[in-house]
DNA sequence: CGTAATCTTGATCTGATTCAAATGTCGTGG
DNA sequence: CCACGACATTTGAATCAGATCAAGATTACG
């Protein structure tokens, strides 16, 4: 009943070379090469919740998370969007600092805190490896704090596309970008709201910078204009 | 000429038993049990920039400094004021992804990161460390970056206050937070202009929620106040 | 198809910025 | 010791970018 079996799931994004020896619901080899258990979760659900007991660390395999914060009367920010190959819920101290959730259908592989804690002591790899993840989940975070501190509406959209840009298209600039959240998510990333971020697209639809084939797909058509907008 | 010898640094900021046996401008013992160059930094002074190749950590003894980004065209945001006892300049990855300047005088630790790679392969519990100081830092920001995008003026300045707050005053609420930054500062940190700073301390100066012994000395009379203000 | 979301557009309002000036603070030299 | 000047902070008035409120338009879906 609650285990199903995948077949939608892989076609979602684009996981680069992770796939090749997936045997979905059991235990399995990841990017820490270190066994961990996989599972699949729906569009909308929780992996967890700011507070929570942070008992482990998640591998994003497929689809995309959202990391948010809360305040007490419910206004929100989305402090990153986390794709395929990376690793979240790094904490460090016994309780989850944001909340996690599915945008997409999401793979993901879960870690044990308790284990990695043990192997972290016999391979230091190991933690110099979520080290290193913890550095680029921090850089992120400054980029968006100038982002959100700094920068006009126009700027934060570009910045936001061009963000999205090269974290689908380490390819070519295929131009053709596919934003699987809403625009409401959108709007609490960049600290705008909903509306806001509508006009913006717009605006830079109406100055044949970009052009939307659906409200979730982007095409890119002057990559030039588009980084000077985004003042970086 | 260039070596001067402490006897005014002493005084600025309270460092918590870590002076005890102080050589200035020699080797010594800090946080990570390892071997480090001490230097003083007089105000204003840039420690690294961002863009700088990462050739170390420093830890802060004493004094404080800011971490900034920078835009193209001047626009600033501080993204976090850094107390004594803190790692700035963790980076993996050869670059420095933001600017560390001093505010008052500072005296810092200075790790080469050849020496701390090196040594993170035989003691496992220093990239432990590092790994903590890291998810600290991420935590700080995450909260950050939900003052920045949720907030309004009057949240902002409160949460500053609480942040400075409970950044010094391990002791007592001794009401009386000494502010070692300027307006300028505080609003490139809280996402606002100079002016907006200086009416928004005025509103709480006639709320009676705080008093300015001088511009950079704020004494708390109401903190619960202060607290529903910055709605945590 | 029709109904409910989501997204877009329009009109108005408001909090924060901008520009300008006054006040306050501190160090320096007369 | 006090006057002066440079700089930081505060205050005031006008403006503006983005929020809010209110409909439409489009899309997804049963």
């Amino acid at each position: 009943m609650h285990t199903q079996f995948a077949s939608t799931a892989t076609e979602r994004a684009v996981p680069r070379g992770f796939f090749a020896s997936l045997a979905n619901e059991s235990e399995n080899l990841g990017a820490l090469a270190l066994p961990g258990a996989v599972s699949k979760k729906p569009p909308g659900e929780t992996l967890f919740r700011e507070g929570d007991a942070a008992d482990g660390v998640y591998e994003v395999i497929s689809g995309m998370l959202r990391i948010c914060k809360l305040l007490p009367d419910g206004r929100r920010q989305i402090t990153g969007f986390v794709p395929a190959e990376r690793l979240i819920g790094i904490s460090l101290g016994g309780a989850y600092s944001y909340t996690a959730e599915a945008i997409t259908e999401v793979m993901v592989r879960f870690y044990r805190r308790s284990a990695l804690d043990r192997l972290m002591l016999e391979r230091p790899q190991l933690t110099r490896h979520l080290l290193g993840a913890a550095a680029q989940e921090l850089h992120m975070a400054h980029e968006l704090m100038l982002m959100l501190g700094c920068k006009d509406a126009l700027e934060k959209v570009a910045s936001f596309l061009l963000l999205m840009a090269d974290q689908q298209g380490g390819e070519v600039d295929a131009a053709e970008i596919h934003l699987p959240m809403d625009r409401h998510d959108i709007a609490d990333y960049v600290g705008l709201t909903v509306e806001t971020v509508s006009r913006t697209f717009t605006r830079l639809k109406r100055s044949k910078v970009i052009a939307l084939r659906t409200a979730n797909c982007v095409e890119i058509h002057d990559w030039d204009r588009l980084d000077e907008m985004a003042s970086r």
